[in-house]
DNA sequence: GACAAATACCTAGAAAAGCTAGGTATAGTC
DNA sequence: GACTATACCTAGCTTTTCTAGGTATTTGTC
C-alpha cells in the first residue's frame, strides 16, 4: 500500500531533514510540522516517514541527536554533523540537475 | 546494484516519456537519445529504463503503438492516448507541486 | 477522578520503480 | 569476415517511501 502519495518524492524526505536541521536543530515530531510549513503545505510527511529517515541518517553519521527533557517530555534533538552537511550540498546539487533537466524539457516547445 | 544514479528519479521516466511522445511519435531507441538532448544533458536514461517504461505505459492504456519498418530494420513507434495526455497533465501538476514545495524549502532562509 | 486529545517516540511490512547488466538480431562499412 | 551502430528486449537487485499500526506521557475538560 506504499505509494499512495503521487511520484517524484525520492530522495526528498531526506533532502528536507536535512536543510531543515541545517537551520535549526530540531525534533521528529516537530519536523513533520516543519516540512509541511516550509514547503507551503506542498508536501505533507507522515512520522512513519520522518523518523526511519532520521535513524538511517544518523547511523550514516549525517546527523546526531541528543535527548532533552522538555516539560517532563523526552524529546530527540537531531542536528547537522559536517558529513550531513556535505550530503546536503550534493542533494541540493542533484536536486537542481535533475530538476533543471525535467524544467527544461517540460518547457520547450510546450503549450506554444 | 541499483541506485548508482542519485535520487530524485521517481516518476521522471514517466513524465519525460509522456511529454515527448505528446509532441512526436517516436520509438524506444530514439527516445533514449531524445531525453538526453531535450534536458539538457542533465538527464540520461538508458533503453534498460526506457523500454520497461513503456511497455508498462501501453498495458495501462496510456500509450498505443504500431511498427513500423524503416530500411529493413522494424521499428516500434509510440504515441499518447488520451489517457497518456490525462496521464501527463496528471503528472505535470504533481511535479509542479513537489518541485515548487522544494524549492520553497531550499529557498527560505538559505544562503541569505 | 475519568476521559479524550495532543505530544512524542517507534517498528513492521508491502509495494513500487529505477538501474545495471546482460542478451538477440539486422544493416552498413572497412 | 569483423566491427560498429541500430533496434529491440528481460531478469533481478536494490532502495526507499508509505501505510498502519503500537507505546507512553502530559494536558485539558467534564
Amino acid at each position: 500500500m506504499a505509494q499512495s502519495n503521487p511520484p517524484f518524492m525520492s530522495g526528498v524526505p531526506e533532502l528536507l531533514l536535512l536543510r531543515l536541521l541545517d537551520q535549526n536543530e530540531m525534533y521528529g515530531y516537530e519536523l513533520v510540522r516543519s516540512i509541511k510549513s516550509a514547503t507551503g503545505e506542498a508536501i505533507s510527511l507522515g512520522e512513519g516517514v520522518i523518523y526511519p529517515v532520521l535513524h538511517s541518517l544518523e547511523r550514516n553519521g549525517a546527523l546526531k541527536s541528543r535527548r532533552k527533557a522538555v516539560g517532563g517530555r523526552t524529546r530527540v534533538y537531531y542536528s547537522l554533523t559536517a558529513k550531513g552537511r556535505k550530503r546536503l550540498e550534493k542533494l541540493r546539487g542533484d536536486w537542481h540537475r535533475i530538476q533543471g533537466g525535467v524544467a527544461c524539457a517540460l518547457g520547450s516547445g510546450g503549450h506554444v
